[in-house]
DNA sequence: CTGAAAGCGCTTACAG
DNA sequence: CTGAAAGCGCTTACAG
């Protein structure tokens, strides 16, 4: 392994000038050293060692993006690939390396971000209750997506969840719908719990309402365009908290020998373009998760160069993609 | 930040002690120094510097995976997000960390895998052609994906891509099929290539014939749906060389007024659930990229355990997996 | 513009 | 079972 030592013999100079040529700082260096330098680094395939550097700079120049879950989600779903897939080029462009972890319990947190004096870290997934415990164990840039932490100084990029259900509501009602389900999975996670609650509080404001048995949990209830197809009340209308789940539903709602929309109309959340291959083409809640991404990596960059820059809160718009899935009922 | 040297203090013992405790080398530590010990890293949440470890021991617990391409198809795809979804758990529960890398340079592989001292790294895409530069210039374990490499001694996890093809004809000619067409992406990777040539090999073997102008890259061509469509010689049968890719295709075939598999029939490659939730459900070639990613990561992790193990190339099978996308046809 | 010294927090290799 | 010493490859903080 060639260090920095190496080269310095081999130009004639101390290892402290071959460390400012390594580092850019070609200003403190003389023109003719910095030439010299830079060939015989080339010449000798140098590569600066990161553990040395960190351990000595007290800091590494490693983000950590920290999943939550065992996997099992990513593997699902394009949400994550697509935020990690925006996040890494992005990262390596400024010279930054990207550690991936998935987490199940929140002590893992600090212990794999500290380990490797971690530069910064993203967060995708549900991580409402313990934000205040990982902001107080931790003093790099921590910048959340997707969170409802009622942590006031908390570094957040989302989206508007409750204006999701609200659209939804809208459509279904403008459509001629009056009876109506929701199907979440996750249920627990906040997101999930918004797009809910702008659904039901749009409905009740007009006039309808959501039962309690008609919102089902997709991780729980094993089959539930069954459960959908049995309800007592039977409904016309189906909010879904993801596309996946959306087009799920759609395959075993056909496979029950029942016709989206004809019999059921549905509406799904994320807009990605699986939903505009399926037949019928999916109605869905427009979420722009590329751009999530991209800003949750410039907010931690920002706080990295400037740690004094304010916690901000950036909620993202969403919009409804109106496609094929919902059928125009005659009042 | 807790270190070493504070809780070897506090526990009035030497570093090297707590050191040993840290590192499970409990047999050479007295039990009540243990117990001591265990509990003031316990009351002070010790974690111990990585990069220290790493720069004194001159390795670290870093499996790097190294993906091909700028992120683009990360994105599109499950392919990727189920191999990586794979990998880091099964990394995780070994102790070991994961960095991701986008590659599109070759030449930065050897930086990025040395400047953190990598113990070994799992390579997912197309790294056919510099596969041996890379083994030279690394001495950790290297693990490869999907390669066709000629270098001898490679470390490659792959599935029989050729078989796939030959399935796929067979199919098609089993359900009446006489004229044929094949739709690439990533042409120039050799997964691609093999799975056309067995797929070709076997038409030809039959007595049919793949025309040049009915290979297709869908990288390429815009629209692939309107270029099948307006084929001289008109065909029945396509082979897709991945789900993802006949999906779309489909889709774009129906907005061409055309149907799946009335007028054309379709096979894709992979077998992710999607397939099976479109209508018509997709007749594929399955291969099983969860073990896929299991293997490579076990021999990843063998190999380090034991430098000595002999280079090994494993080759999983694949099968057809008929569902509703392929018409038969009377002759 | 240049460099000598100290130190980052560990592990390795010994000695006892 | 225990520990003192040296060193991993850098950077920080000075001094000149």
């Amino acid at each position: 392994m060639v260090t920095l030592k190496d080269i310095a013999r081999e130009a004639g100079v101390s290892v402290m000038t071959v460390s400012r040529v390594v580092n850019g700082q070609l200003s403190k260096v003389s023109e003719e050293n910095i030439k010299k330098i830079q060939e015989i680094i080339k010449k000798r395939g140098y590569v600066p060692n990161s553990t040395a550097r960190s351990l000595s700079s007290k800091s590494s120049n490693i983000i950590s993006v920290i999943v939550q879950g065992d996997g099992n989600e990513f593997k699902k779903s394009l949400y994550n690939a697509t935020m990690v897939g925006e996040i890494v080029p992005y990262v390596q462009e400024r010279g930054y390396y990207l550690m991936l972890h998935f987490i199940t319990n929140y002590d893992d947190i600090t212990q794999r971000l500290r380990t490797w004096n971690a530069r910064g870290a993203i967060f995708i997934g549900t991580f409402d209750y313990d934000v205040q415990k990982i902001q107080q164990d931790n003093s790099i840039p921590l910048v959340f997506t997707d969170s409802y932490s009622h942590v006031r100084q908390i570094i957040n990029v989302g989206i508007d969840d409750y204006k999701g259900g609200v659209l939804a509501a809208k459509h279904f009602i403008e459509k001629g719908h009056r009876s109506f389900a929701y199907v979440g999975e996750y249920m627990e996670s906040s997101v999930v719990q918004q797009r809910l609650k702008g659904f039901k509080d749009t409905l009740e404001a007009h006039g309808f309402s959501l039962r309690s048995d008609h919102i089902l949990d997709g991780y729980i209830i094993k089959d539930t365009a069954k459960a959908i197809c049995s309800f007592k009340e039977p409904v016309t209308a189906i909010f879904a908290s993801s596309d996946t789940l959306a087009v799920s539903l759609i395959s075993d709602l056909r496979d029950l020998g029942k016709k989206v929309p004809d019999d059921y109309s549905i509406i799904g959340f994320d807009g990605f373009p699986l939903g505009s291959l399926i037949k019928p083409r999916l109605t869905t809640i427009y979420q722009d998760v590329a751009k999530k991404a991209r800003i949750a990596a410039d907010i931690v960059f920002r706080h990295i160069e400037d740690p004094s820059s304010p916690a901000e809160s950036i909620v993202l718009d969403v919009q409804l993609v109106e496609r094929d899935s919902v059928k125009t009922i005659e009042t």
